[in-house]
DNA sequence: TTTAATTTTAATGCGTTGTTAATTAAGGAT
DNA sequence: ATCCTTAATTAACAACGCATTAAAATTAAA
């Protein structure tokens, strides 16, 4: 699950990404205001943690423009308690949560999985297709009625694939959803894991599409 | 996919044009900013990449050009940091999204994927003629209700003729839409290919116009 | 610390695909 | 009718993309 942190202060920041990459997230760490409003416009996080109080640019900014954008991801606001304006607590400052400096790794991560689960409730509850069941909350696949066990990757190309249906999504884009930017993936690591997910439920389930990529269709013939 | 590069800098250029051709796109690359905005007017292309800071034209005029004539491709443009007037930064300057030099490549690929992402998230219309059924989404044909595998050049000329419906499409037009300009193809590749598309669906289907290029036809006879 | 599980890397093999090239057929022109 | 040009057909070959496997590296768990 791919998030962003925007936040300039280097040990707490340090802190923060440790504790997120350990619950599981992909985490892009940005101490620049500007570098994040440029990222956030490729738009492929799933969850954003946003310190209001930035050097270069006002994090409020960052924020209105992402939904000035229609971006709905979630945001959850780091902010120090006396720099709050009272404004910025009000539901128009388009953010989803607030936490107040200092705060509990803990607390932060707590609320990130409420944030999350709220976000995917609405859109997501569970996605069915072909005998499979994925919940999204629970983080557990039903094939045929059968639990099948999945690793987190196996978990997460599934669910990429299974919420585009029809679709032919590139490796590309497989790998975006999987990592963040910087770390390097030289090798066929989707592939194996592709690999893993055929082997584990039905190898004519996920279709190559050559050249293109890998897609899960709509018919129910393969 | 077809996307124009318009850089000066050789060097650049020339990692650029290697690296979104990894990518898949079909690349033609300028160094010249006149001569862009010519090939602007008359070709038609599905991504610009496009650097401000040209010798002979300032990028923005090209860009500007470009929107008045309203053409609504999608823009990236490329600025050195000291060279980019705020003014630019702002949405009225018609681009879409903006890279700071020195960038990283993986970074670009990454901006143009989202580019392409929104652009052709509205639409993507299946075309439907004569039996054949043409999903771009799921990269499928259909005959007469029968599915047949195409491969990946098949396809896209098949695509290619069958959003020219009732246009005759010089061979030169389908290389291009295939390849860059500059690679060279020096045989009759797209004839074999379409050998295999007439043997694969009907022979009738794709007439050829001697001497100009290959046709499907509107009418029902052939 | 040891063990197990997960993830990544790397190497291999195979089938598909794209391209080339040579030959045959067809269409126009003289 | 013949010649010349253009297109169709076929086969051969090289290159590529993907699947698969095993092993290494990393991470989590006991």
């Amino acid at each position: 699950m791919r998030l962003l942190l925007v936040e300039d202060d280097e040990i707490l920041g340090d802190g923060l990404v440790a504790g997120l990459k350990m619950e599981g997230y992909a985490v892009d760490w940005l101490t620049n205001g500007k570098l994040a409003d440029e990222a956030l416009k490729i738009n492929s996080y799933e969850l954003i943690v946003l310190d209001l109080n930035l050097p270069d640019m006002d994090g409020m900014d960052i924020l209105r423009a992402l939904r000035a954008r229609k971006d709905e991801t979630p945001v959850m606001v780091l902010t120090a308690k006396d720099t709050v304006p009272d404004r910025v607590l009000g539901l128009d400052s388009g953010a989803d949560d607030f936490v107040i400096k200092p705060f509990e790794l803990d607390e932060v991560c707590a609320r990130l999985r409420a944030l999350a689960r709220r976000n995917e409730g609405r859109s997501v509850p569970h996605i069915e297709h072909k005998g499979i069941i994925l919940e999204p909350a629970s983080h557990q696949i039903t094939y045929h009625g059968e639990k099948v066990e999945l690793s987190q990757k196996e978990f997460e190309i599934l669910s990429f694939l299974m919420s585009n249906i029809g679709r032919v999504v590139s490796r590309a884009r497989l790998e975006e959803s999987l990592y963040s930017w910087n770390s390097d993936i030289e090798s066929n690591t989707v592939e194996v894991h592709i690999h893993y997910l055929r082997k584990k439920l039905e190898p004519s389930l996920i279709r190559t599409v050559r050249g293109v990529g890998y897609i899960i269709d709509n018919d129910d013939d393969a």
